[in-house]
DNA sequence: TATTTCAACGCAAAAATTGTGCGCTCTTGT
DNA sequence: ACAAGAGCGCACAATTTTTGCGTTGAAATA
């Protein structure tokens, strides 16, 4: 289902994002064609879920980067829908998961500053709904961003 | 330097990658080359990174994803480094932040099963060095991945 | 072991997209 | 009011993607 060859484009895919075929061939030992036919196959197996550009934060002047762990008063279904439908509603929280251990939600903001962090504080956080206790932990420096997923150790079958 | 055609560009690039210029054009009202041009310009001033193949985790084998806090023995310059440099020398850890806060650095590990995560444990994480005490989170569910910056509210200047 | 089958490949041509030169227009500054 | 410069659209060239087709090699079948 998935060879050698393709574990190799999808690293490549995943760091380089879309390149000539026929460059991405020659690296994988491939014809154009044959690459490009992989690459299809990948995305429509569901392997690849498309393409994205890649912003740099501070640039678009996001330099503030904050983990908010977030636990509610009520475990109620009723209590966890409503508190990610108005998770999912804020563009300004990039990310949310429910984890195991005390706090139960984790999401991760970004900010232009402190000042713009406050008015997201009072704008959305907030307002999140059955919200038992916040606590927030800035990013102070990024050792490592996320720039894809190991791929050398997926189940080969042939 | 950047307005609001600008803006939308980053929006679209940032949620469906590369999409022909014409058709970009059309979204944002503007000819297939100025919009080209544009994007261009956006690269090369380094507000876009570059574009990568988006991958499915759960189609690569990798259906856990782990938090992974950590505190070091030292915080000396030399222990910090060695920490870092040693983060930064597996695969396996996807990201690494050092927190304001109680716990030092923030990793983020994904993993096959939590077999896998244990062979992890013990192949990578037990051999960071000057780890005073680690602990870990499970991601029981994601509510919101991440799909990209707001971009709605960058500075315009025109 | 010979034969059939089928997936995947390479080649080549067609279709689409990217990349670039150029003249025009509108805004800014003097 | 006028010169200068940024940014646009158009037209065309250069690349890249996409598809048709015949071939090949490995696995299944007889």
């Amino acid at each position: 289902m998935i060879d050698r060859i393709d574990i190799k484009l999808l690293d490549l895919l995943q760091r380089h994002g879309p390149r000539p075929a026929a460059e991405l061939g020659e690296k994988v030992g491939l014809s154009a064609s044959a690459c490009h036919r992989r690459i299809r196959a990948l995305e429509a197996g569901g392997i690849i879920a498309g393409y994205t550009a890649r912003l740099v934060p501070e640039r678009i002047g996001l330099g503030l980067d904050v983990f908010v762990d977030i636990s509610l008063t009520s475990q109620s279904e009723e209590a966890l829908t409503a508190f990610e439908s108005a998770v999912k509603s804020y563009d300004e929280i990039l990310e949310c998961q429910l984890l195991s251990g005390a706090s139960d939600y984790r999401l991760r903001v970004a900010a232009r500053n402190v000042a713009d962090f406050d008015r997201l504080h009072r704008h959305c956080l907030s307002r999140l709904p059955g919200v038992a206790a916040m606590h927030s932990a800035f990013t102070l420096r990024t050792i490592k961003a996320f720039e894809g997923y190991p791929v050398s150790g997926i189940d080969e079958r042939r």
